[in-house]
DNA sequence: AAAGCGTGGGT
DNA sequence: TACCCAAGCTT
């Protein structure tokens, strides 16, 4: 959960995953699409459908245990080189190298590693082999990346606060904040895209579930259009054979890679009208438990407030 | 191996 | 406002 995700936002889908399945084995017995609904909200999909895999890996072929060495560590599904690093330095006392974000930061600081990310990796990753302390392999990790997260922070970091500041190249320089040097990323261009929310009477919504695989694998979805940089045209065609209105404003929404913005069109079905090849309809009661992402609880929101 | 993949918070 | 960043992984 804590992979590109702050600890203020994990802490309560954590606290609710270990209370609903306090073992591998019980999420391993969990249907997928119920881990993908405790997920919603929480970002980068794949992360949940992972850890589910992981969960049924762990219980079949490691007795519900997990591996007590890097490699084992390493093959299964959603854990790299951090991960696998960081559940053998702090569970099993492996000193092993755990470089995430903050870490990456203390040490180019350290040592005034110019070489851009994150083509550095390696090197960092060499040069954490040798600082840390093979006795107290989790509490290194654990003291590196909290060092980078409250005092060697991104921006005016705090060097007089600092323990390393003695053995800081960048420091003495006072060019800390010119590291870890970065490699040039493109920003997305915007995509527009067509969101039909369609309602019966007693309140039931129509949906559909996306792909397993990219952009919000596996997650419940209001039926639209594509989302490209031509925009959906005047009339898109909507999944039912109905009059639709077009509400006014629109969604904006921005993800890693792009800009979304859709516009949402509304109607109201008969309440026998079958759900299309694909959707399904959900009742009222069950849209706030769904597996929508944050893009389409913003378009529910925007059709329920007009 | 560069690109795809969410969301919320901070400056 | 417009970035940047967060206990990165997969293809």
């Amino acid at each position: 959960m804590l992979q590109q995700t702050t600890v203020k936002a994990v802490a309560p889908y954590f606290a609710a995953f270990l209370a609903r399945w306090p073992t591998v084995g019980d999420l391993a017995a969990s249907p997928v699409e119920e881990v993908m609904k405790a997920w919603a909200g929480l970002g980068y999909y794949s992360r949940a459908r992972n850890l589910h895999a992981c969960a049924i890996a762990v219980a079949r072929d490691h007795g519900g245990r997990f591996p007590a060495d890097l490699a084992g560590l390493r093959a299964l599904p959603g854990i790299g080189d951090y991960t696998a690093a960081a559940i053998a330095a702090i569970a099993f006392d492996i000193p092993a190298a755990v470089v995430d974000g903050n870490v990456e930061r203390v040490v180019t600081r350290l040592e005034t590693i110019d070489t851009p990310l994150p083509g550095a990796k390696p090197l960092i990753r060499a040069r954490v082999a040798t600082l840390l302390d093979p006795a107290r392999p989790g509490d290194f990790a654990q003291a590196t990346m909290d060092l980078g997260a409250t005092i060697c922070t991104p921006k005016k970091p705090a060097c007089s606060l600092c323990p390393l500041r003695p053995f800081c190249a960048a420091s003495a320089a006072g060019t800390q904040e010119a590291f870890p040097v970065k490699a040039p990323k493109r920003g997305g261009t915007l995509r527009r895209g067509a969101a039909f929310v369609i309602r019966r009477a007693d309140g039931a919504l129509l949906v559909r579930t996306r792909p397993p695989k990219g952009l919000l694998g596996g997650m419940t979805e209001i039926p639209g259009t594509d989302w490209t940089a031509e925009g959906p045209g005047r009339e898109p065609a909507p999944p039912v054979p109905l009059v639709v209105t077009r509400l006014p404003g629109t969604v904006g929404h921005v993800f890693t890679h792009f800009p979304l913005e859709l516009t949402v069109f509304h109607a109201v079905a008969p309440q026998g009208l079958a759900a299309p090849e694909g959707h399904r309809w959900i009742a009222e009661a069950e849209i706030e438990g769904e597996a929508f992402p944050t893009v389409f609880r913003k378009v529910i929101a925007h059709a329920f407030a007009t």
